[in-house]
DNA sequence: AATGAATGAGTATTCATTCAT
DNA sequence: CATGAATGAATACTCATTCAT
């Protein structure tokens, strides 16, 4: 009695794959004017122009239909970054940096409003929590990214975490500013600060004692105060 | 005929406290077990050992019983932020730095599972979407803190974007920390991190152009490659 | 954001049609049966054998649902009167006010008991207010006829006036006779008492001065002791 | 397990009776800027400046509260018909019927948006119902009005229906004008025509038979003709 | 007597989902 | 395959009434 939350059915004819498009393209829409709450399967299926019980034919129930939504947004996400790496890949760090950063600005772009929608709203349960996920997969690339310049960082440097780390971050600048401060956006200012950041962060040795600072912890301060 | 999101009486009676506090914790608890749709204003209610009705005596409406725990979580946040800074502004920018990082994850250490609701599951709208605003707060504070430290800083720094950025951050970090790495949080790896991740930031010149890097940008390079 | 009260769909199919008759059947059952305040919406749905859902497929509020009920009965009323007046527009006034007292008369004899709860205990708010109000155009209908019969009154006399004073007795002496004294309406005397109620005051000449009676005021006297 | 409906204590003391009052003023003014359904126990208990649980030691529930409000009322408008017709009695018919119109007329003047909630808004259920019913007293007061000069009318009319009818239509009009057309009140026109109404009805000889009316009915046709 | 906190049955309304046509 | 009518469990919220203080 588990529910199921993957698309009913492939559809295989041109007239199904318009349907379920056309139902994607309507959730987002109406996601985007209603608001999570005001998402209901009725409204869903009428701004698709088909009835709800063409909606049941394609996703067994309204989290699969979003879900499928936020896996396309994902996907060419996860895409965009990937393809930036590959581009990128024998170029510099410094490169490859950028490329992620741009990439994923760009895919924020395309329809911020969706994306406000879906990170301040749709609750990250069930099916939902995993599909929103591409944190992982993206992490996974900047990690790749990393260790092809390994001879840059100290030994000390764990790529999977500093990975973590960038992903973490960018992800969060890139939503704070799609949401709160597009203007830093269009200015390229955003994109500035976070090359800044991550420069700064890979070049910053790792720390080794945060908790008890010695008085006079050259090291520390110097990489500090440069 | 706007919703009305405050609490509705102050209670006078010590009776009376009592009931908004069981239901506040009940809040919590129902919130963390059933997550944000199960939060029923019956089952609050009856985790609380009262009455629906004793519960709208208090709170207008569910939205507003959720702000209200949320208000308390924020405010406890903030102020231990607040309290940081203010013990470490006449110290170093470090101190500084070391200081809110360690009150944020303390912060949310107390009551992770809560949090991850929180951040996960509670959409935020409306009320909502101000009463889980700390940000602007504590990005407030860490202006100060760069402020008062403003001759570590190139004059192209601008203190407020950069208190936008690192607030952006911690909080991003210190949210995944809580919810997929716990271990990181126990090991003291994920300070580490922070630390390295800001003071290297902060060291960091601001990126003069992003866009067009020229193959031998000589300063760019050292910094990144330290 | 005010509220719908009017109808929610219109019905398509025929088993909708079907749907909804029985629902208006329901409230007029339940109406009689519990009163206004026992009338649920869930008791109606029961009774009309369908679900709630069903019932908020067509009618958007309870309110609506009983505008909907009023309506057809008001509805009916107002066409019984015109009629009436329109076969006998062409004869007398003298079978134009027996026709509307008929007319009258006929229409609350169907389900008399409905109107007893309609009139004693529907509140008149909202758009049940102006539902409920057949009066404004019966008053209408009255009004021409008392024109088209201009000839027999003085001049004095405002036929507006009088087609609201005429409505408004005509009215209140059918629900009372509906309410209290059915006896009257089964053996004809109201019909009678109405009758000479209405040709009485037409016949009688307007009041001059009502505040200050002459002693001797020769018309009146003789009008009314007549 | 009957619901009592009649106050629950004589209050003896001064400050009861100021209570008391407190409560009736309450109501009142609660129904007025409020509506039926907007008239809580608890507005109302504020309004007065007591507690809930007050309220409750003088009226044993909410129905008992507004039937007390409602037989001040009706009791003072009985009391003014009394009156009117006890100093008219032993005068003319005619000043016995404008007695009546005008103490009608005067009481309602006194609180018509009170009435207009009253007569549009209250059911007319349980106890309400009876409380309401002034009708019965006032039409015995008529009746003894038109047999105290029966000489003035043939046999065949029955002082007891005809107390009826012109009861009914009395209130009804009163309540018209009071609640839709206030300027007929000013003006003195309602009361012009309610007192042509009544004269013209008396005058007007008991219709013998209503359904078939004889083309040549003298003396009918002459009355209308008039 | 007075207070006002507490009660909880009761109600309207929504919306994901099913299924006969 | 498509339709959209029907379903009914679930939920927020109200308010008359009680009763401990």
């Amino acid at each position: 009695m588990t529910i199921e939350t993957t698309p009913r059915k492939q559809p295989r004819q041109a007239r199904s794959q318009a349907t379920v498009d056309a139902l994607i393209e309507a959730v987002a829409q109406v996601l985007i004017e209603h608001g999570y709450e005001g998402a209901t399967t009725a409204r869903v299926a009428e701004r698709a122009g088909v009835s709800v019980g063409s909606l049941y034919q394609y996703y067994p129930n309204k989290e699969s239909l979003i879900a499928a939504l936020i896996e396309r947004h994902a996907g060419s996400f996860v895409t965009a970054i990937d393809e930036a790496l590959a581009g990128a890949a024998t170029a510099s760090l410094e490169e490859g940096l950028r490329a992620i950063i741009r990439a994923g600005l760009d895919t924020h772009r395309i329809a911020p409003a969706l994306h406000k929608i879906l990170v301040e709203q749709v609750p990250r349960v069930g099916r939902m929590a995993e599909v929103m996920d591409t944190s992982r997969s993206v992490a996974k690339s900047i990690e790749r990214l990393l260790r092809a310049h390994r001879e840059r960082f100290p030994p000390e440097r764990d790529p999977a975490l500093a990975a973590l780390v960038i992903e973490t971050t960018l992800e969060a600048l890139t939503h704070r500013a799609v949401i709160e401060r597009p203007e830093l956006l269009a200015s390229g200012r955003m994109e500035k600060e976070m090359y800044s950041l991550l420069t700064g962060y890979l070049s910053s040795p790792p720390v080794l004692d945060v908790r008890s600072p010695r008085p006079r912890a050259g090291r520390k301060k110097k990489a500090a105060s440069r």
